[in-house]
DNA sequence: CCATCTTATATCCAACTAACGTATTAGTTA
DNA sequence: TAACTAATACGTTAGTTGGATATAAGATGG
């Protein structure tokens, strides 16, 4: 049975034009921080399937694009542009994720620093922000809402993928370099405890924080401060070149 | 510009069967342990491309199967239905990763219990064992080596699958419960620790090790004790129903 | 020019956690 | 019953974290 099995998917592994193909596309989780809650960019639908919710912005994969090009591609198109650290997050493959047609997305987190958020904005106005409730994460997937407090819903499974990208967000923020894609070059230790509680949802210890963060390794004062405070200005820091680690990806 | 750019891609969008489709496959990394050390099941190819080398078993996605169901279905028919514990690992998208034509693959972790690992090799034995050499995994790509010690040189881009299979194997393990997919269903706390050492490389402090795991609260022991044994038994536990985890997918 | 305000930065100490070495216990075998 | 092996328990030490406090630096207003 085994032999006849192997036999058929070899068949299909060697031509497999013959069979119907899933279409592939990519959606993006633009996120940024405002007003120190995560927010995302999201697209009002005009038309069915789920007219009138809100999704992800997104785009079909190119026969002789990576995928990794593609999310750049959407990036470009969706988000005139806007510079974002790009990272695969996870594949979503249900066969009535989409009831047009059989689609697997490939999501991918997108992080805004908050010059590229408001960039993004203007360029592409179309994009809508929404905050997303920091206790919702945990649970499978998440409620958005826009500025003013009423809901966006969410259309087809894109709320599940919000919640994934914040889990791992979450996930990989203190011992990764993540936190660094939502800052500015320059930033003061307190903006980096802020981009971290607001990612995290809590507050944090301050000293404890100035001193696991400055213990990493990662930061490289300047020698330049903060200008415009009417207060002591903070030093600013920036992102160290890290030789030792090159990831790769899907870490 | 950005207007006539999301013209199309809105095109792209509503009629995408106009477009060529890349194919949809997933791989599997059949890992288990085999002599301490992690040990994966490969096919090995006997034609064009990369004839001789050695493969992960895989499969192309059906059009009406969702993703996690062809994961299942081709460790059904390549490894003759063990048991394994499956979980997504990445999609790997580059254009020229298979030379006959566009595939990408969602690759997938599944781990094998020993039992299930020699039930595997047995129904299946077209798989072959390769141990992965552990200092290789930090690097991007592994090697693989034969029982004998010949190197099994790994067809396509299946050395970096690996590497990253592994990779996030050792981080999750010791915050998560994925280290008992690899066990039996009772287990001494002594065979949990050779598995955390066979996963991670290295050699663990036991007290420490037990006194973890034990406050993890994942342990039930069970009343009874390993028989056969020529020294003192040990007490055998089970992972215990854990009701306030359902981590879902990705994490 | 000085007092005062705010926030950054530095220091200190208590509490907790994790690691390691060592002692003890409980089986098996001879 | 003694010797052996490995499980289990204990206690000490080192390291890390959280909280509070003290000091420093610049801005502002009298």
């Amino acid at each position: 049975m085994s032999q006849a099995e192997s036999e058929a998917a070899f068949l299909a592994r060697y031509d497999p034009a013959d069979y119907a193909r899933p279409a592939v596309a990519v959606d993006l989780v633009l996120l940024g921080l405002s007003g120190g809650r995560p927010t995302i960019l999201l697209l009002k639908r005009d038309r069915h399937p789920h007219a009138g919710r809100h999704a992800l912005p997104g785009g079909f994969v190119g026969i002789d694009e990576a995928l990794d090009d593609a999310a750049a591609r959407v990036l470009r198109e969706k988000a005139g542009g806007a510079r974002a650290h790009l990272e695969q997050l996870y594949t979503f493959g249900a066969v009535e994720r989409d009831p047009r047609m059989r689609i697997i997305t490939v999501a991918y987190l997108a992080l805004l620093t908050e010059a590229a958020f408001a960039e993004a904005r203007a360029r592409a106005p179309a994009l809508l922000p929404g905050t997303v409730a920091a206790a919702s994460v945990e649970a499978g997937s998440v409620t958005v809402h826009a500025a003013d407090g009423a809901a966006l819903p969410l259309a087809f499974d894109h709320a599940e993928i919000v919640a994934l990208a914040i889990r791992r967000l979450r996930g990989k923020l203190d011992y990764s370099e993540v936190g660094f894609a939502l800052l500015p070059e320059l930033f003061t230790l307190r903006q980096l405890q802020d981009v971290h509680e607001a990612i995290l949802g809590t507050t944090l210890n301050k000293p404890a924080f100035r001193r696991r963060m400055l213990d990493r390794g990662w930061l490289d004062p300047t020698g330049r401060f903060e200008t415009g405070t009417s207060y002591r200005p903070a030093e600013l820091y920036r992102l160290g070149r890290t030789p030792s680690q090159t990831p790769a990806q899907g870490d």
